[in-house]
DNA sequence: CCGTTTCGTAAGTCATGACTTACCGTAAGT
DNA sequence: ACTTACGGTAAGTCATGACTTACGAAACGG
């Protein structure tokens, strides 16, 4: 989805710590829940928030529901985040072409 | 400061819009405010919370604080999203342990 | 000086959403 | 068929935190 949803979805603790678990590979809800503190409705509850938001998808297997990480949910996160980087670099080649002072900073900002 | 800190700060869309402003250049509160529907006190709220981040800093010039963006407090956020891909690498890389690939990912700004 | 601008903080309100327990359906083992 | 394991959903509680208005302090202009 867009990067304002994973920035709220993921900016709870306990739905981060259900995501982070998933980086071990796939595991069905109740594994999850086992080391939690929280409920496993409540793991229940944040997996369906994940998986609306893309960071997650389930697959059936009997009467289990094996959730696994979808990388891809994060794409847009990452590419915002470096558009910050972009504008730093933007921002500083304008303001190297407008005044042809000997400019002398680091690389992420004025100073 | 932390991944943690940085997704619960911007996870809030009117911090993130007080955020995003920012990336126009450095700003003075009432400025910031005027393009927001929220009053004046919610944005200096907003400010101080992502100052706690370390996500903005602020300069005082005469009676105005002037806010800037402040982009290393993204660094920690950045590279826990890269975590992931490394994740995906690795485990690809044990699968093909016996064939002898190079992978990498690209990515400049790394100090 | 005195009024204005700028901004932070205090105090109080209110809605959101993260929990809980309870319940139901479904699949498998015996 | 009965029992157990698994997990989604409903309903209700409760705390967090995002707002508001009111106020005080500091710099500046007239």
């Amino acid at each position: 989805m867009t990067y304002e949803t994973a920035l709220a979805v993921l900016g709870d603790p306990t739905r981060r710590q259900v995501f982070e678990r998933l980086r071990g590979g796939p595991c069905p809800v109740h594994a999850i829940a086992a080391g939690m503190t929280v409920s496993r409705p409540a793991v229940s509850q944040h997996l369906k928030v994940l998986k609306d938001a893309g960071l997650v998808e389930e697959r059936s297997e009997g009467v289990r529901r094996i959730y696994s990480l979808r990388r891809e949910g994060l794409a847009e996160l990452r590419d915002w985040l470096d558009s910050f980087w972009d504008d730093a670099l933007l921002a500083f080649k304008i303001e190297a072409e407008r005044t042809h002072w000997q400019i002398k900073r680091t690389r992420d900002g004025n100073e």
